[in-house]
DNA sequence: TTGGCGCGTCAAGGCGGCGTCAAGAACCGG
DNA sequence: CCGGTTCTTGACGCCGCCTTGACGCGCCAA
């Protein structure tokens, strides 16, 4: 049975939402903030998201953001305000779709049936993998020693390793890194990969001066080899 | 580069969507009718379709499911429509995402990003080739031989390689080859593509004094024979 | 038979890209 | 306002990729 996770702070589309999905047979969970919408996100592991942008505790573009950080559940947004920065910030914090209040309840499982149509065969991900004598928990945000000892990375660092992380055995091309990180208008400041690609070596690998899991394709981009 | 098919019947939307799109970078092929998309589709094998529903010679929901009957593509509906069913009917024939005319280029593009970043690694079709005892994965850009060990191809090898292989079986001209790797003044330059094969040949061919997947065709090209 | 053309091969040089170090600028918490 | 962390920018040496030239061979036509 599919979970869902319906974010909202108003409690009658809560409730809407609740009886509709339930008829549908989905399993539905809720809740009224972003605080405990990413932890039960976290303990639950919806297969989809719907989150309404107006909570009271903080911007539904950081709940998207937080909740991207370590997952690729389809993310359906709910919004009052139809203006085009609010949708493509949230479709490019990570949201999958975008609806206008007032919305038809049709139309919204119509919605929720092709995300999670998609979503089929992405596959449930490993979020921790190991980088020579380190631990990788991309949920947790952690990275960990043999020894036990929390190696720290700066926001970038963090940025950089996930999207290598998440692209395993895989080219990933200098301008997707430059793009992702530091945005769209940076696509050849290589010199940014090459400080951070050192720092994250430094970090993480055995032998910095001879990776074996981040390597260097010449030319072309960055791979995480597993 | 990202493939877009845009498949609309009025000259100005097809126009403005094309410059836009050409703009962000993107390779845009254009239909006016559902037939001649149903074709380009087939033949260019786009990464995403951008789909007008209100076309002269089929409904949309028709090429859709035409769409549909061979490819996960991504597929965006534009619509005048904006009724309730008309939105049902195009996501659940197989439609990712349904924008409502007039609609806003900045959302659009953001639409387009979303479907497309969820589209790499997902439904891709997995091309892997086979040359000798290696494997070509073109999606994770990366060489293996049967004993495991990583075959290392510089840029300029792989995209000779890419335009090959994504021939499978057909002769590429030399000049062809010349143009897309090298760039539009070489034509006559052989010499290179000489040099080049040789490398290709050495490092993924059995014997590569005697060649079985990576001919040439005297006077006239090279082909990748599967 | 002989010449020429096209192809495969080898070798050498220039140069761009990569790793590295270092220092200044911007940012954030106290 | 200040100290520490993080980000940005510049410089430099080196390795490897791209380019270029030269040579031999086989095929075809004269």
């Amino acid at each position: 049975m599919t979970r869902v996770l319906v974010v909202d702070d108003e409690p009658q589309i809560l409730r809407a939402l609740r009886i509709n999905l339930r008829a549908r047979r989905y399993d539905v969970e809720v809740a009224a903030d972003g605080a405990n919408a990413l932890r039960l996100a976290a303990s639950h592991r919806p297969d989809l998201v719907v989150l309404d942008l107006g909570l009271p505790d903080m911007d539904g573009v950081e709940v998207i953001r937080g909740l991207r950080g370590w997952t690729r559940v389809p993310i359906i947004v709910l919004s009052g305000r139809a203006g085009s920065q609010d949708k493509v910030a949230a479709l490019d914090a990570g949201a999958d779709d975008y609806v206008t209040k007032p919305f038809g309840v049709d139309e919204l499982l119509a919605r929720i049936r092709a995300v999670t149509r998609r979503a089929v065969g992405a596959g449930e991900e490993v979020p921790a993998v190991r980088i020579g004598r380190h631990t990788v928990d991309l949920a947790a945000h952690a990275v960990r020693a043999d020894d036990e000892r929390e190696v720290r990375l700066t926001p970038t660092e963090w940025h950089l390793l996930e999207i290598l992380v998440r692209n395993p055995g895989r080219l990933v091309s200098q301008r997707q890194l430059l793009h992702e990180v530091w945005g769209p208008q940076y696509q050849s400041e290589t010199n940014y990969l090459r400080q951070y690609l050192a720092q994250l070596r430094r970090k993480l690998e055995d032998d910095p001066a001879r990776p074996r899991h981040l390597l260097t394709e010449p030319g072309m981009g960055y791979r995480f080899q597993p």
